[in-house]
DNA sequence: GCCGTTTTCGGCCCGACTGTTTTCAGTCG
């Protein structure tokens, strides 16, 4: 699977091109080109094996060449080309806010200017107010520009700290202050595992007074703007927060516009051209009288435009507007879908909360059974568990089924794939457990081939039924693993194995475009599971189910979506 | 460089903001 360098390699290429001055159109393309690729759910070797390439949308020939030579070469001719016309080091310059490719290549050539320590040198020293469409303003600019850059820590941050926090924002403005509609848009709209910024809009007949309160908020560290439409704070956590007022019959189409993405609205507004009819973030205008036709609601742009509603979720431009425009989406999975948590740890490992504290919260968030599973003995540090061990959780797990029967509670375990594929228990000790977790807890440096074949092994396991947090990353934390997921994946079919989505917001793991090509190229079956250590962050499974719907997955892909019967049936097969 | 419900050439999203301009280019989201 080489489709995140394949596109890296196009990323790098558009922004190449784009200082060399290179037509914007083609710099369009190549960027089209990398963000397609990134999102292919097929190897992109394997299209190139088979002369399939031409047929993702975005390649064309001139595309399939390069990717072709990419691939057997490892290099791309005009890439390297270009690198000759401009130095590489001058990318760095564009991090910084108000620098572009036009004014990074004049820089670079009227005063041969290749780094920021160049750039730095030539504003002190004021040579840069001396080139033509530049001035004194823009010189202090960038001085200020190259601090803030390198002030400036991680930029994203888990939608677990996000989404949280914009709750928070929302319930104090609507129970403080006088605002009519309000929603949070952005990426946490679109649940994407990491957030930037958070985007509020509202409507409110005093917006001023909005806009007040809004300011003196109590997680605001600074207020860096605050106008009539817009208000920009930090808040501690360092997350910038823009407060907008919008008109109430603009609503619509200004959630529309700032819940993104941004390529999702690009195709918007083509397919409004195509209809005489120009979309903005005020409405949805007819071109020849000028008068709008849509804008209330955002359910009413999307009808104008000859479109089924499309989830946020869903708005990354990766085949949803043609499925809608069919009136084909699916129907993507829900948290009302879901039945059931598979992977909750207990006090007996090293969770907080007792069984009965965590049937108890399963019950009230409506699911219809648990899974407990807590470590397997070779995860010491985490309290991992004896048979022994297991053996009485099993009698409580026994004694509150009869108790709060409807609902059941099944015996499950976390085991480790060990560094030779192996798990922690025999295979007779196995068959004691309603359900086999297993994932990798240790010895994540091992290289790529040793970590595939660990996991190949423990595919193999009879016992073994889903993988757990399959790729190990942790947001903001480490990167995944080495492992090539496409063999995996084409193992696991085999036996049918099933795949996490961890809903830990620091896991996350499955991704989205694991997730969506787990089912979509391999027709596997993926659990939602919060991995929870407490009561309360069972309620993380929304994270989860996030990620589900913006890899498309429906209630048919989700094993805990299964009903207690259903589930029940699963676990025997 | 790609693409096709006003197709194989001539288009390719939209508006706000800033700073440099005297009518607009560059950047950003």
């Amino acid at each position: 699977m080489r489709n995140k360098e394949v596109s890296e390699k196009f990323y790098e290429l558009a922004e190449i091109a784009e200082l060399a001055g290179e037509n914007p159109f083609k710099v369009k393309a190549y960027l089209e080109a990398a963000r397609v690729i990134e999102n292919l759910t097929v190897p992109i070797e394997d299209l190139a094996a088979s002369g399939k390439l031409e047929e993702v949308k975005g390649v064309g020939k001139s595309i399939a060449q390069k990717i072709k030579q990419y691939l057997t070469s490892g290099r791309i001719d005009k890439l390297e080309e270009l690198k000759k016309q401009v130095p590489e080091t001058l990318l760095q310059m564009e991090k910084i806010p108000g620098l572009g490719a036009k004014r990074v290549k004049v820089l670079y050539e009227k005063l041969d200017i290749r780094t920021i320590d160049d750039l730095k040198r030539a504003a002190e020293e004021g040579k840069i107010r001396e080139i033509e469409g530049f001035g004194e303003k823009t010189e202090k600019n960038i001085l200020e520009g190259i601090g803030m850059m390198r002030d400036k820590k991680s930029d994203r941050v888990s939608i677990g700290i996000a989404l949280p926090l914009a709750e928070k924002i929302v319930e104090s403005l609507r129970n403080h202050s006088p605002v009519e509609k309000i929603l949070v848009c952005g990426s946490i709209r679109r649940m994407k595992d990491t957030i930037g910024d958070i985007d509020i809009l509202v409507t409110s007949n005093k917006p001023d007074k909005v806009m007040d309160y809004f300011a003196s908020l109590d997680v605001v560290k600074e207020v860096i703007a605050k106008g009539d439409t817009k208000t920009s704070i930090v808040t501690f956590e360092n997350l910038q927060v823009d407060l907008r007022t919008v008109e109430p019959d603009s609503f619509g189409a200004a959630i529309q516009y700032f819940t993104g993405s941004k390529q999702h609205n690009v195709r918007l507004r083509e397919i409004a051209i195509k209809k005489n009819l120009k979309l903005n973030e005020y409405g949805l205008f007819d071109l020849d009288t000028n008068r709008k036709v849509a804008g209330i609601t955002e359910e009413s742009i999307y009808e104008k435009l000859g479109l089924q509603w499309i989830p946020p979720e869903m708005r990354e431009d990766t085949g949803e507007v043609e499925l809608a425009m069919d009136g084909k989406l699916p129907r993507i999975v829900t948290i009302d879908d879901i039945k059931g948590d598979l992977h909750v740890h207990t006090n007996y490992s090293d969770g907080s909360d007792s069984i009965e504290g965590i049937a108890r919260k399963a019950m009230k968030m409506r699911y219809e059974y648990v899974v407990l599973a807590d470590h397997a003995k070779a995860l010491g540090i985490a309290g991992g568990l004896s048979m022994e061990k297991y053996k009485k959780e099993k009698d409580e797990v026994d004694t509150l089924n009869k108790l709060l029967k409807p609902f059941k509670i099944f015996l499950g375990t976390e085991l480790n794939i060990l560094a030779n594929g192996e798990v922690d228990f025999k295979q007779e000790e196995l068959s004691f457990f309603d359900l086999c977790l297993a994932g990798i807890h240790t010895g994540m440096s091992q290289d790529r081939e040793q970590i595939t074949q660990r996991i190949v092994k423990a595919l193999g396991n009879e016992y073994v039924k889903i993988i757990v947090h399959p790729t190990g990353r942790i947001i903001g934390g480490r990167d995944e693993y080495s492992v090539d997921i496409d063999a995996i994946f084409a193992e696991a079919k085999k036996y049918n194995k099933g795949f996490e989505i961890n809903a830990s917001f620091e896991r996350l793991d499955l991704n989205e475009v694991n997730s969506r090509k787990a089912t979509e190229s391999y027709g596997l079956k993926i659990e939602i599971g919060t991995d929870a250590h407490s009561i309360a962050s069972m309620d993380n499974m929304r994270y989860g189910v996030g990620v589900a719907r913006r890899a498309w997955l429906t209630k048919k892909d989700v094993i805990n979506a299964k009903t207690l019967k259903e589930f029940e049936r699963y676990l025997k097969s």
